[in-house]
DNA sequence: CACGCGTGGCA
DNA sequence: TTGCCAAGCGT
């Protein structure tokens, strides 16, 4: 859970998820949609997919535990040499080295290396480098905690305290005045929108998704049934009766976009009446079991934004403006939280 | 080696 | 508002 991803963020989370699944053995009889039900809202949903394989391969190889030594940890899926070196020495005291971005920023700092932090040459040094400090350690653990908690707290990327570092007289980043210069920025990447139109369809009978591929953004996940437009620029001439044809009472209930990794998306969206008979793939969901099919936040936007609009009973629509004029629906400045297992969002969740 | 992959806090 | 960044990994 921790891959990239912020303490703070973690520490709500971990505790519902060890108690659903207290052992590996618990993890590997769950289903993929109970394990991403639990992931909700956490992001990198594949860490979860790949968390319950590690869990599985555990089973088959390891005799149903995990094992200790850093170099049987990282053959498991998902965890790579950070991760196995973060275990094996925080639960298990072996002399392993870790480095994340605390402890890259901390070494490259102290020793004033401004080095482009995604080379190889410079991962090679860092964990070099990290291994000659742990190995020279009282405590690998300690160690490498302190390695990270001192990146994490004090070294900071910006506005270091460097008034409170202990290694202060040692760095050289500090006694040559380069410490708001390292690590050198990481190349950006350029975000461009993708345009997405998606179609909420709820009755007393449910609300209609579908399972997005296990490749992908949102690998994995439900959704209201979207249709991605294939260019870049915004669909000018799309036309819902033809793209979801069968489906009647179609009004746009408004658009927004998210920002995803690497991308935005520019989300439409449009409610209707369910039709008669589902397309392919489409599954109508009980407001109560919405719980158990995992959604992204943006996914969790969509049915805030429908949750206002009702589809055109007859023939006077009160379509809202087209989409450069559409107003936002009065939807909470924050998304809901992701809920536990179990709750149910959207329409009953609306706020106020 | 470069890129895809979520989300939220913060300046 | 926008961009940066986070207890990375796999392809």
């Amino acid at each position: 859970m921790l891959q990239q991803t912020q303490v703070s963020r973690v520490v709500e989370r971990f505790e519902a998820f060890v108690d659903r699944w207290p052992t590996v053995s618990a993890l590997a009889s769950a289903t993929e949609g109970e394990v991403l039900s639990m992931w909700q809202g956490l992001g990198y949903y594949r860490r979860a997919l790949r968390l319950h394989e590690a869990a599985k391969a555990c089973v088959a190889r390891f005799g149903g535990k995990v094992p200790k030594r850093a170099a049987e940890l990282a053959t498991l899926p998902g965890v790579g040499r950070y991760t196995a070196g973060a275990v094996a020495s925080i639960v298990h005291g072996e002399r392993a080295a870790i480095v994340d971005g605390n402890v890259a920023r901390v070494l490259l700092r102290v020793h004033g290396r401004a080095l482009d932090p995604a080379a190889r040459s410079t991962q090679e040094w860092l964990w070099s480098t990290a291994q000659d400090l742990v190995e020279r350690a009282s405590s690998a653990a300690t160690l490498n905690e302190g390695l990270m908690e001192l990146g994490a707290l004090t070294c900071t990327p910006r506005a270091p305290r460097c008034g409170a570092c202990p290694w202060r007289p040692r760095c050289i980043a500090h006694r040559d005045a380069t410490v708001d210069r390292i690590p050198t920025a990481v190349a950006r990447t350029s975000r461009p929108t993708v345009h997405w139109e998606t179609l909420v369809m709820q009755d007393a009978r449910g609300l209609v998704l579908d399972r997005r591929s296990n490749r992908g953004l949102w690998a994995g996940l439900w959704q209201t049934p979207t249709i991605e437009h294939a260019s870049a620029a915004a669909p000018r001439a799309f036309d819902p009766k033809t793209a979801w044809q069968g489906v009647r009472g179609i009004v746009e209930a408004g658009a927004f976009t998210v920002v995803t990794s690497p991308r935005r998306v520019a989300f439409r969206v449009w409610v209707a009446e369910p039709p008669r008979r589902l397309a392919r793939g489409w599954q109508r969901v009980l407001p109560e079991s919405l719980g158990e099919h995992a959604m992204s936040n943006a996914m969790r936007r969509v049915l805030e934004t429908a949750s206002s609009v009702r589809p055109t009973a007859g023939a006077r629509a009160t379509r809202s403006r087209a989409a450069g004029g559409s107003r936002r629906t009065p939807v909470p400045a924050t998304a809901p939280r992701p809920a536990a297992h179990g709750r149910s969002y959207g329409r009953s969740r609306r706020a106020g």
